[in-house]
RNA sequence: GGCCCCAUCGUCUAGAGGUUAGGACACGGCUCUUUCAAGGCCGCGGCACGGGUUCGAGUCCCGUUGGGGCCGCCA
């Protein structure tokens, strides 16, 4: 047993949001990653932008992550209870001379870069610092000037290995000495990622493609704090439908909207795992334990992919129709103003109703017929099948069920088809205005199961109330003089 | 602007030098049917462009174009 073989990865999530799709892919492939390895999957807050992190934030990225099966193995750890990890590494930093102080001010520094875009130049930080003799950087320190910590980036080209994207080099003169900690203390976040990822002994770090250009800062820092450097794979951006990346301007990017908009979590999951990765084969429906066994980096493209709603709906409907009837009903949260229907008869709803919904919300709109009476009858429904003598054809379709021995589809449709071969019209003249009458649309599943799930008392109210009022709406609107 | 990444149907993708370029969503048609769905069948539709390498390129290399990302005392 080889205890140091098991990967470890993370998922470092900052809380100025709630979770995304795009960060929610990228946890989701942690966590496949960890499960098909056998390894670890850390959680880690970064929280150390003190002006924009927020604790509810964290607390609703949590729940996110929980109500879309990402487990984590280890943490949550806030980075803001570790800077004392990050104050001690900052010193061994500094007495290596692998960082230094920097003295200059906000504003200088805002003015060099000002005048270098001016002229059409990259800014890069000219490195003054380094140039302080030691005993005068700390006399400066000691005497309470300001100033930050910067690390120095070593002359040289630097090559990322990834996983996903080969070898990626960058030149020497691309980065600058970037700051490490702030003229307040603050350690930043490239710092932390680093110190904590060689803490938590990170061997895969799996993030967006937005990191790519990050990496070789991170590089010259494992190596300054002489630690191992993990292997990295960098995951194609998520896009929305104009192929930008995905951001709220677009609608529903994050997953509690998802959730509130009746789509189930595994649809979510599943929908999200192959955004970027291919199982191979014509499979797009994979239970949780297919997507851990076969999930390798290396079936994960480079190329960003656009999130498309419709499919995501699709795949909704797929789960919707083949989870068990009482799993869907127990998941289906009616809408407080409606009531439920009583059990029995909500799961024969729900086996009724499924294969039209696409979403839990969708499902719950359905099942709110079997609760309530319509409130009112769609305009271009009563328009198109409401004609002078229907509401004549319903009363006596509606004495004929009151008289039926038994209230079943069968008995319900044969007694209609009765009626209507009686009044000489074809049996949908009356199937189109009974099922306005009875759900208030003009669409649903197959009527006579509607009848005998309805029962018969609220078959006949619904059928004559109906009637009331179509009949005083002819009154009222057939007089108009012109 | 500099650096970096990416590029197969509208979208998600399969394809690891030789394929009639496959599947799924969406779209169109047919079927089933009292409606709407679901299901089944059929169809439309793609290797961004230009050079190489090779007997042979969707697949390898270079360039162009297009898209994206990073260049903070944000993450």
């Amino acid at each position: 047993m080889n205890d140091a073989a098991a990967p470890r990865v993370r998922f470092a999530p900052s809380p100025t949001g709630s979770l995304h799709v795009g960060g929610a892919r990228t946890a989701l492939y942690n966590l496949l990653f960890a499960r098909h390895a056998k390894g670890i999957f850390v959680l880690r807050i970064e929280d150390t932008d003190v002006e924009r992190s927020r604790e509810e934030l964290t607390a609703q990225i949590l729940s996110a992550m929980e109500w879309l099966g990402l487990e984590y193995d280890e943490g949550p750890f806030y980075q803001s209870k570790r800077y004392d990890l990050y104050r001690a590494a900052a010193d061994g930093l500094l007495r290596e001379g692998k960082a230094y102080r920097a003295f200059e001010t906000a504003e200088e520094l805002g003015a060099e870069r000002k005048a270098a875009e001016a002229a059409g130049r990259a800014y890069r930080y000219s490195g003054a610092g380094r140039d302080l003799l030691p005993e005068e950087s700390d006399r400066r320190a000691a005497a309470g000037e300001r100033h930050v910590v910067r690390l120095k980036m070593p002359a040289e080209p630097i090559g990322v290995d990834d996983l996903i994207r080969g070898r990626v080099e960058f030149p020497a003169d691309a980065l600058d000495d970037f700051v490490l900690v702030r003229s307040d203390g603050h350690p930043l976040y490239h710092f932390c990622v680093c110190v904590d990822d060689t803490d938590m002994r990170i061997t895969h770090v799996i993030r967006g493609d937005d990191h790519l250009a990050n990496t070789p800062k991170h590089v010259a820092l494992f190596r300054a704090l002489g630690a191992p450097i993990p292997k990295f794979a960098h995951l194609g951006m998520i896009l929305g439908t104009d192929r930008k990346k995905l951001s709220k301007r677009h609608g529903a990017a994050a997953v509690e909207e998802w959730r509130d908009a009746g789509i189930l979590p595994e649809a979510l999951f599943n929908f999200l795992a192959l955004l970027g990765w291919a199982p191979g084969g014509d499979r797009e429906i994979l239970s949780r334990e297919e997507m851990e066994r076969e999930f390798a980096l290396d079936r994960v493209g480079a190329s960003p992919s656009v999130f498309d709603p419709e499919k995501l709906l699709w795949m909704n409907a797929q789960y919707i129709a083949r989870m068990p009837a009482e799993e869907l009903l127990e998941r289906t949260v009616p809408r407080a103003s409606d009531g439920a229907p009583e059990r029995a008869v909500a799961l024969r709803a729900v086996e009724l109703h499924r294969t039209r919904a696409r979403t839990l919300v969708e499902l719950a709109r359905a099942l709110s017929a079997y609760a309530r009476d319509p409130a009112e009858y769609e305009p271009d429904g009563v328009k198109k099948h409401v004609k002078p003598d229907t509401p004549r054809q319903l009363e006596r379709l509606a004495k004929r069920f009151e008289d039926l021995p038994e209230w079943t589809a069968a008995a319900t449709e044969a007694a209609l088809r009765e009626t209507a071969e009686a009044e000489q019209i074809s049996a949908g003249k009356l199937i189109h205005p009974v099922r306005l009458a009875l759900t208030g649309v003009t669409v649903g599943a197959p009527l006579f199961d509607v009848v005998e799930l309805l029962g018969r008392e609220t078959a006949l109210r619904r059928l004559r109330t109906f009637v009331e009022v179509v009949a005083a709406r002819a009154r009222t609107g057939a007089a108009p003089t012109a």
